[in-house]
RNA sequence: GGGCGAAUAGCUCAGCGGCAGAGCACCUGCCUUACACGCAGGGGGUCACAGGUUCGAGCCCUGUUUCGCCCA
């Protein structure tokens, strides 16, 4: 029986613990990095700042928990950390959500101005990243609040500009007016990287224009509304079918222009007819062409989404698709329309507001790609960052070697105002980040500053060093804390966000921004498929939280996820996980009972660790650098599913039972003392492992381990390690991470104990073979090569463990009767049975083992015989399977002696006749 | 068109050249004094396919098929 009553609750509930335990956490200024961290242990980390245009999704959970567990686990080693949490302004996002909201007011953006609209936009902010902050705290993160930062706030603002105009002066900026990304529902230009092309049905027009001087070309488009702003027909050089036609002039149809017949080798002759109507305006690849022949360029679609004057008075006004309708009748009544066709097409969707992106040329800011995304690539190759997996950083330089200059002014309000200023009198622009007061070129008064803002991207690429004070030139936490060690973040925003983090620093910091960059999967749903608002299979991590705790919630992210994988969120496996955290619960709760001893017995003296106390603490040190080890290689999911195995297998499964007799007492006050400090030291270890993982609960189990719950702490060794003592009662969150060497190795100890658990094993095995009654007691034999096996040892476990009565070390005498198997290098196990065996069905079933085994050792035998294995393979390999022959023979030796002596028997089957609760020992 | 990933037990997925694994599901039996959110015992596999390298391949190489994603 447990000396004390241990008041904790039979199963774990996290809800009214998780609450209170982060406040201590806060209260204890633990997540605060030092401002000048001593030594040169140092961790730090920048949190990708969530979007405050709404709450946090499974993906945000999944991110923030990983860069928990890293944050705590560095924490714990002893390094000075840094994990920086904060927002991000979303402009385009958070513009359209406040927009909607407006909307439904019966308002409108440019109802109420811009100072009004931005003032709506503010209130919005503080609610939403209020909301996030309260949901990363909900889920346990540890980051440092006191250093919290929004990428619109007046620190970044300030580096926004100043990069703007170091790029300008650089000219590594420039502007102009040329084809962007127009999305004309969000009113704005948008990058490259913010169109997704998918194919669509559509529909295939062939038109007819007609040749000055006779005859005609017939042009095939999906887009025949473009038509209107034409400025040539194109055909490939080789083509035959056009050669007549090339340096003529076609007509045309509907605006009466003549354009020029030109030949050029993109054109690819395959494609509808083979003659391509070029529209500048409205099209990259016309463009492109346009370019190479000197054409002009009619722009017919405007940025609201509709014709323009230039598209003719007939169709000025209509929307594109309206236009595409009157265009067709136009052009079919007019006897220009070559047929019609169905057709799949590659439509390009702003993958914002999914409205149809129109191409279009207008006045835009872009950065200058080439250097910096050079650069950036050799920081990569030169290893000064790495990508965990390995694979993205292919994608990274792929992308970067081939990327375009980057449209960078967004014609919204919500984000960082561009620091240009232009003259109204003499048309000068003015980079700066200071207000001119007057032109400097023609000294007019106030120049207007430029309206738009930047890219969301542009401001969140400085992200890692703004944070900490860049450009200020003396910030110590740059010096302190940059270039930060690990990026945790989606694969989803690797180009978007990550790679533009990297050319940005290393042109304006000469630094990279972090060594390592770990990126992660999506978390889809149960189905596989990608959460989305749309689809309404988005779960909300707060009501996963609520039902099953942050914990399990943790655990489910984590565990059985390969990196850089998708996962699936299903609810068995939160289910899995909530059964994980009560199975600890449990453990620490009857552990906790027996750890509380009496102040009278205090003072017992230990004596020796016993069989499974040693094997366990190796265990203990096995699991320590398994998991110190998986963490070094970033993959926390490995390190976490191997501490779930060494929990629940080999400490609860197997040390717990094995020692609870000693527990009671049964084997006297020493050897109690004795799996107390063994059951103490191990205990706090788990804890210790477990906590980057399980903050909550581990957190909880440790705050009960104290001199006041009587728990006798420096006994069970508790609180100590490294030769640091943390003391009872500390903060588990500031205890040391369990150092290799904390726990002795024993592997003597493992393979001892690895018997005794084949032994116990069998007779299970035995047991529900034979149906003998679960509450009955067994007589066990044992005989043959059990090393150091004793009934002092290894048979109190494995009494214990297979609800044994008497283990005996010898074989079967004449008369006896039972059923046998054999483990290890052949040591026979006997279940005595006190009513009859079935001989025959005995005899079948030793036959089965006995074939079973002997085909292993012909295997084995086999692979010894060949001379290249013995000399090729590792020594220590060959040596494995000269063991695993050698043991194997002993076993099928001891299976057909037992064959054979049953063979010779015959005896009567009649039923067993068990004695409930018979627990004498013959031993 | 280029690239990447996946394919392993009924399902979801780990697996790092050396005896094919886990969780869930399934079957048998147990409310055994930490835990029925549990315990014990079981069944279940052509590691997508075809070649190759190797003493040895789920793993490395080549090709094929199917599914998913990214870039153009």
């Amino acid at each position: 029986m447990p000396t004390h009553e241990t008041e904790l609750p039979k199963a774990y509930a996290p809800a009214p613990v998780e609450g209170r335990i982060y406040r201590r956490w806060l209260e204890s200024g633990a997540f605060t990095a030092p401002r000048r961290p001593r030594g040169d242990r140092r961790f730090s980390m920048v949190m990708p700042p969530p979007n405050v245009t709404g709450h946090l999704h499974m993906g945000h959970a999944l991110d923030n928990t990983l860069q928990d567990v890293f944050a705590r686990w560095h924490r714990m080693m002893g390094d000075a950390t840094l994990w920086l949490p904060g927002t991000d302004h979303a402009g385009i996002a958070t513009q359209a959500v406040v927009e909607k909201r407006l909307v439904a007011e019966g308002l409108s953006r440019r109802a109420i101005g811009r100072d009004a609209f931005l003032q709506r936009v503010w209130r919005w902010k503080d609610e939403y990243e209020a909301g996030i902050v309260e949901q990363l705290r909900r889920l346990g993160c540890s980051c440092d609040w006191s250093r919290q930062r929004f990428t619109l706030d007046a620190g970044f603002s300030r580096a926004v500009e100043e990069v703007f105009v170091r790029y300008h002066r650089e000219g590594l900026l420039y502007r102009g007016d040329y084809l962007v990304n127009w999305c004309p529902s969000c009113g704005t230009a948008i990058s490259d990287l913010e169109v997704e092309h998918e194919p669509e049905e559509s529909r295939l027009y062939r038109i007819r224009y007609p040749l000055d001087g006779g005859g005609d070309v017939v042009v095939a488009t999906v887009r025949p509304e473009t038509m209107l702003g034409d400025a040539a027909v194109a055909v490939h050089p080789a083509d035959e079918r056009y050669r007549h036609a090339v340096g003529r002039k076609a007509v045309l149809p509907l605006i009466g222009r003549r354009i020029p017949v030109v030949a050029d080798p993109h054109v690819d002759p395959s494609f509808g007819t083979g003659a391509l109507k070029v529209t500048p305006a409205h099209d990259a690849d016309d463009a492109a062409i346009a370019a190479r022949h000197g054409l002009p360029s009619y722009a017919v679609i405007g940025t609201d989404g509709r014709l323009t004057a230039d598209a003719g008075p007939e169709f000025a006004g209509l929307p594109v698709a309206e236009a595409r309708a009157a265009v067709v009748a136009a052009l079919r009544s007019g006897g220009f329309l070559g047929g019609e066709e169905p057709y799949i097409a590659p439509v390009g969707r702003c993958t914002r507001c999914a409205g149809v992106v129109e191409p279009l040329i207008s006045r835009q800011w872009f950065v200058r790609m080439r250097a910096l995304a050079d650069a950036a690539a050799e920081a990569v190759r030169a290893g000064r960052v790495r990508f965990v997996p390995e694979r993205f950083s292919d994608d990274f330089l792929q992308w970067m070697d081939q990327a375009h200059d980057w449209c960078i002014s967004r014609q919204l309000w919500w984000g960082h105002r561009i620091p240009a200023y232009e003259c109204a009198a003499c048309g000068e622009t003015t980079v700066s980040a200071t207000t001119p007061a007057v032109c400097p070129r023609c000294g007019a008064p106030d120049p207007e500053r430029d309206p738009d803002v930047l890219d969301t991207w542009f401001s969140s690429a400085l992200w890692p060093f703004s944070t900490l004070g860049w450009p200020a030139p003396t910030a110590s936490e740059l010096t302190a804390y940059y270039p930060t060690d690990l990026l945790v973040t989606g694969r989803d925003i690797l180009f978007f966000w990550v790679a533009r983090m990297i050319f940005s620093a290393v042109h304006l910091t000469g630094e990279v921004p972090f060594r390592t960059v770990l990126l992660h999967g999506l978390v889809r749903d149960a189905q596989g498929r990608k959460m989305s608002k749309s689809l309404g299979n988005g779960i909300d991590p707060l009501q996963i939280i609520d039902r099953y705790g942050a914990d399990a919630l943790r655990l489910t992210l984590l565990v059985g996820v390969a990196p850089g994988n998708d996962s699936r969120f299903a609810p068995e496996k939160i289910e899995g996980s909530q059964h994980f955290c009560n199975k600890l619960w449990n453990a620490a709760r009857f552990s906790l009972g027996h750890l509380m001893v009496d102040p009278q017995d205090a003072d017992i003296p230990a004596g020796p660790a016993e069989i499974e106390d040693r094997w366990i603490e190796s265990r203990m040190a096995a699991a320590v650098a398994a998991a110190t080890s998986a963490m070094r290689r970033f993959d926390p999911g490995e390190a976490l599913a191997g501490l779930q195995s060494f929990v629940w297998d080999d400490f609860c499964d197997w040390y717990l039972e094995a020692v609870k007799p000693r527990l009671f007492g049964n084997a006297g006050p020493a050897s109690a003392a004795a799996a107390r400090r063994s059951l103490g030291r191990v205990l706090g270890g788990i804890l210790r492992l477990l906590h980057p993982f399980l903050p909550f609960i581990t957190e909880e189990i440790w705050a009960r381990l104290t001199p006041e719950a009587g728990v006798n702490c420096a006994a069970v060794g508790v609180g100590t390690s490294g030769g640091a003592t943390t003391g009872c009662g500390t903060l588990l969150m500031t205890a040391p991470w369990p150092a290799e060497g904390e726990w002795p190795s024993d592997p003597a100890a493992e393979v001892r104990f690895g018997l005794i658990r084949e032994i116990a094993g069998a007779v299970r095995s035995l047991r529900a073979e034979m149906r003998v009654p679960p509450a009955a007691y067994v007589k066990v034999l044992v005989h043959g090569d059990a090393g150091d096996f004793t009934s002092e040892a290894g048979g109190t476990v494995v009494r214990a463990l297979a609800r044994v009565g008497s283990i005996e070390r010898r074989g079967l005498a004449a008369g006896e009767l039972g059923v046998s198997a054999v483990v290890g290098a052949g040591v026979a196990v006997v279940l005595l049975l006190q009513g009859a065996v079935d001989a025959e069905a005995e005899i079948e079933r030793l036959r089965r083992e006995r074939d079973a085994a002997e085909a292993q050792r012909c295997r084995a035998a086999e692979r010894l015989s060949n001379p290249d294995f013995l000399s090729r393979a590792k020594q220590e390999v060959v040596q494995r399977e000269q063991a695993r022959r050698c043991a194997l023979e002993a076993t099928v030796a001891r299976l057909e002696q037992r064959i054979a002596e049953l063979s010779g028997s015959a005896a009567e089957s009649r039923p067993a006749d068990w004695a409930e609760g018979e627990k004498d020992s013959i031993v």
